[in-house]
DNA sequence: TTCCCATCTGTGAGTTGTCTGAGAAGTTGT
DNA sequence: ACAACTTCTCAGACAACTCACAGATGGGAA
């Protein structure tokens, strides 16, 4: 989506606004909501991601070991998948055939330890899957998750890549950002984090909310690292321009389309 | 709802006006009211709570420590959960974890101490989930706990994020006020001030209650500081224009629209 | 009208929250 | 193994905010 010149200063684009401050709707063509089964034994873990995806839209199912994920495969029948490979009971790459023969075309994301030998995990993914190392962001697996069903081609599924706040664009395929048509380079955390404020457009959050969300789960640093990381994307996408990026003090941070006029 | 782009500046949304004084209709589909169930050793804290939500319209529930806040889970099913993380028997993380369990969609408010230094905070809430650090505001603890409920998509909640007076607005979610479609700044202690008359229009409000609902619960300082924040209120929302928040002489403070015909 | 007392508000000191530069530690690619 | 890059801690500077104090203002009863 280029909006280049013409309507770049006076007339936000707003191509594809955002619904509902972000969250997408995951609906099947009979109006039910998309399925997903989570198969991972680290409880704390499953719940977690449970409750996000259940807040996400889902419809989650939660299994602690192989058996029972093959099981609940077979009578949930869900959409997608979040695998963890390395399980109690079965060896994980069974199980991820095993879903495959029951699931077709169901796209499976991957959890895998931060130490596995990544080529064993390189040829899983050729078939459209999707993998993240533990500890991982709340917020990237979700979007993994999202990316994985658009790509699949799940008719029904609405999602757009693109997401637009004002004149600013970020595509959750190509991690492309631009402001006012100009590409602009993010790390990977700062992708992250203006990807979390994108979708909550106008929304007050919190540092420790994004905190909860951007990084990792286990992370167990300064607070302070918002600021900082804020204060990074501020260098890149403010700069000199209008402000986007704003802090509520004693609140948090929030982002929405420069205005012309800024009140005080 | 969603006033996209457009209403920028020039032209105020006041979108929904706030039925019966702002406070919100908490029913669940069959009528009967929601429940929350509030998990804290600090009994006076609960106390204070508790009445302060049934008087919202909330039907409470108050558990000691972490074994019989998971019983009453499973007996009282509350539509939320306001949670120490700090309690006397269990490690508050596992009574996260149990209550997403058993309680699915359910949002949770974490209550943690502010010298806690920060520590173990991250990765501690899923989507619907937030923070209030102790010692809080009354009057915040209760608008987010409604902010979650909101935002968890619990049907029949009709909550607007929108508080609309006369030409006055304020939303909780971006933390806008504006009058006569000018953005108004305000601080953390203005904006919860305001929130609490617009939360009350047309009813006076003692000097004692908002101090008691907008300042911390243990707040030591001088019964003035609300005189000094009328004040500062006065100067940002009423100058020049004509007047919404009033003086009851011996009485309290009361907000209500501006009306060309001023009756006593 | 006068006086008393509630309320209003200017001033300024102390506190807290946020921003940002410098650099250490870790990671990735060649 | 080196260079380039990224993540994160630390700490100082600064700005915004909160609140006490005290004198000014004004309402209303006698």
């Amino acid at each position: 989506m280029f909006t280049e010149g013409l309507e770049g200063e006076f007339m936000p684009p707003i191509p594809t606004p955002v619904p509902g401050g972000g969250r997408t709707e995951l609906l099947r063509p009979d109006g039910s909501p998309l399925r997903v089964l989570v198969v991972d034994d680290e409880t704390a873990l499953v719940d977690l991601l449970a409750m996000t995806l259940r807040y996400e839209g889902w419809e989650v199912r939660a299994a602690a070991n192989g058996v029972n994920g093959l099981r609940a495969a077979k009578e949930f029948r869900p959409d997608a998948v979040v695998l963890n490979i390395r399980l109690p009971d079965l060896d994980g790459l069974e199980v991820l055939s095993a879903m495959r023969r029951e699931l077709r075309d169901v796209p499976v994301l991957v959890l895998t330890a931060k130490d596995a030998v990544e080529d064993r995990i390189a040829g899983l993914t050729a078939g459209g899957d999707d993998y993240v190392s533990k500890p991982f962001a709340l917020e990237e697996a979700v979007a993994r998750l999202r990316g994985l069903l658009r790509r699949s081609g799940m008719a029904a599924v609405r999602t757009e890549s693109m997401l637009v706040v004002g004149d600013l664009t970020l595509d959750e395929d190509s991690h492309e950002v631009t402001r006012q048509g100009r590409s602009i380079h993010l790390t990977a955390t700062e992708f992250e984090l203006l990807r979390y404020l994108m979708r909550n457009p106008r929304r007050v959050l919190s540092k420790a909310q994004i905190l909860d969300r951007v990084w990792s789960y286990d992370f167990g640093g300064q607070a302070n690292v918002v600021e900082l990381y804020i204060s990074y994307l501020r260098k890149k996408i403010d700069a000199g321009r209008p402000p986007m990026i704003h802090t509520r003090r004693g609140a948090g941070y929030l982002i929405k389309p420069a205005e012309p006029a800024e009140a005080a």
